[in-house]
DNA sequence: CTGAAAGCGCTTACAG
DNA sequence: CTGAAAGCGCTTACAG
């Protein structure tokens, strides 16, 4: 491969000059006699400077980390694609690791490898920046990070000591979720919210309960699990209600499941319960995708800004880089909820109606 | 950030010494008393080699590129998961770029911002070798890629003129397929495949071909549609099928659609055709996802072994690495038929039976 | 057992 | 308008 030596010998010029054409260095002009023989050179050599020595001199590479639990969560791809698309508009590349490859993060030996990782991936200079999208990763550990030189912003979660954070309104999306199942004549609706202990699931929470209590209804704890954002989750959540609930008319009557492969997991159980969706039970996802259309029935959601989410991540490491500050924002797009078939009135108000 | 010459500085030895000690280099033994010195300095500085400084002088970067088109279609995520996995415990890291962030590969600008990411990432010296799935990306550019300096390793695809690349054995996969309707007692059995330009295409095809040849079935060409691995291009070669077969005698009594996505869109045309699945009309599709079991009827597939592709892509590439040599593979793990309930004997079978 | 030197391929003040 | 020099932070023969 050519390097810059060989591109000024060529065209019998000090590399220093050939660099400054070929950046287009606007503090210095360059004779147009010179700079054509530069770019004929380079065209020939097809020359392409070497990314590491050009990062090792300016200490910019160019490149950000982003860091999902995993891929295999639709919103985490929503937010990757986003991620994606602002950062090759910008010229960026994206370094993606899923944290879940490390092995069971429960495990004491998957933690440390994970934060092993990570302190070499900020620690490395390979980096401008870094997204951390929501995560096993540990408060204590994201602080840790946050430490270090480089910049850092959270996506869909805060915490206490990082300042960087873009988050949809999880709250207002929640709330809207549980308003459209007090819409249709609901007034026991569970919930089935995310474990982890971090600000996200709170305030998913918040609005289930803030939705519950504008309405006047009071909040039937047994009618409340939580579990991961997974098909296993969601049904093994399902199961818990179902089990404190012996009669109807104990149970929900509608269900809100703060994940979409919550959601389809809770479907499931509510069919091994012989609970028919909609005529016996409701059902509501945080967040959309395009497959929800296809399931049977199609399943009622909120969808959330997370492409832009991971855009607006972008734009505000890229303007941290620049020196600008960063903060915690928060996606105006306002959430939609998109009703399909897995949700009607409650039985009892048909039942009323006729 | 602390660097070898403060470490060296503070451990009262030369930087060379400390570099040796870090990396554990074997053709050099130091005092122990030296190495404790060294050790103690590197971590009371908290320091870590620069990946740059590093690479450039080994031309090894341990990274590792994944060109994609993209992560919304599940069996790229297996692959993904697979590169990611495998790359992580060899101490690598994963550049992962989605093909269709940069606009649309039919546009002209689209191409050619694509041809010049590429070039730039061979180009660049950032990457010590590259993996390419599949991708839309044409056969012409992949040779380019294949040219330059760095390793390429194709996943999920072979192309002439490249010669490392790994592959599942789709044509076995699409025969099971097409075996598992047969022995349902189907006989009219449509195809609905992938219409991109490339092998993985037509292995699949000639896997369909072969297996109705070997039950002695004809095909019928108005049976058989090609498309984009989505919702919308399963759903459109499923309405081109029924419209050129407006009896119910004339059309399929069984699908094999050659995409997991590309099935439940045409599983969407079946229902907007008011034809019930698996009474009406059987499907089955190429490559499983635990989604699959929560569709309605629970559509059944053929599993295929992804994430092993693309483990052995990395074991490849890190073969190659170690000066070793490419070959084209195919997984030996053979594909599992996954029956669920949306394939089931053909009516007039039922028929006959009553 | 350890040090001194050269160099990977760039960029960027500093001269002239 | 262009060149010569220094240096980013490492590694690796080469000495001794």
């Amino acid at each position: 491969m050519a390097n810059l030596k060989d591109v000024a010998r060529l065209a019998e010029v000090d590399p220093s000059t050939v660099s400054r054409v070929l950046r287009g260095d606007p503090s210095q002009a360059v004779r147009p006699a010179t700079r054509e023989r530069i770019i004929g050179a380079a065209q020939t050599l097809a020359y392409r400077p070497n990314a590491l020595a050009r990062g090792l001199r300016t200490r910019r590479t160019d490149t950000i980390g982003l860091i999902i639990p995993n891929i295999d969560n639709f919103g985490f791809a929503e937010v990757t694609h986003g991620v994606q698309a602002a950062a090759a508009q910008a010229g960026k590349l994206v370094l993606l690791i899923e944290a879940d490859i490390l092995g069971p993060e429960s495990s004491r030996d998957g933690t440390d490898r994970m934060e092993e990782l990570y302190l070499r991936l900020v620690g490395d200079g390979r980096l401008d920046g870094m997204i951390v999208a929501f995560a096993s990763l540990d408060d204590h550990l994201v602080a840790q990070l946050a430490e270090r030189q480089i910049p850092l912003v959270l996506v869909n979660r805060r915490t206490t000591g990082v300042s960087g954070s873009v988050v949809v309104d999880d709250e207002r999306g929640s709330r809207m979720a549980v308003e459209h199942l007090i819409g249709l004549g609901h007034r026991r609706i569970g919930f089935l919210g995310l474990e982890a202990d971090i600000d996200t699931a709170r305030r998913r929470a918040r609005g289930y309960r803030a939705g519950m209590a504008a309405a006047g209804l009071a909040v039937d704890e047994r009618h409340v699990a939580t579990g991961p954002p997974t098909l296993a989750g969601g049904r093994a959540a399902v199961r818990a209600v179902l089990e404190r609930c012996a009669s109807a008319t104990d149970r929900p009557t509608g269900f809100f499941a703060a994940s979409l492969l919550g959601a389809i997991g809770a479907h499931a159980a509510l069919r091994e319960a012989d609970l028919a969706v909609p005529h016996e039970v409701s059902l509501i996802a945080f967040n959309d995708h395009e497959l929800a259309a296809h399931l049977d029935p199609p399943l009622t959601t909120v969808r959330m800004p997370n492409g832009r989410m991971g855009q607006e991540a972008v734009a505000m490491l890229l303007g941290a880089l620049e020196g600008g500050s960063v903060e915690d924002r928060m996606i105006e797009e306002p959430p939609v909820v998109i009703a399909r078939g897995s949700t009607a009135p409650p039985m009892t108000n048909i039942e009323e109606r006729t």
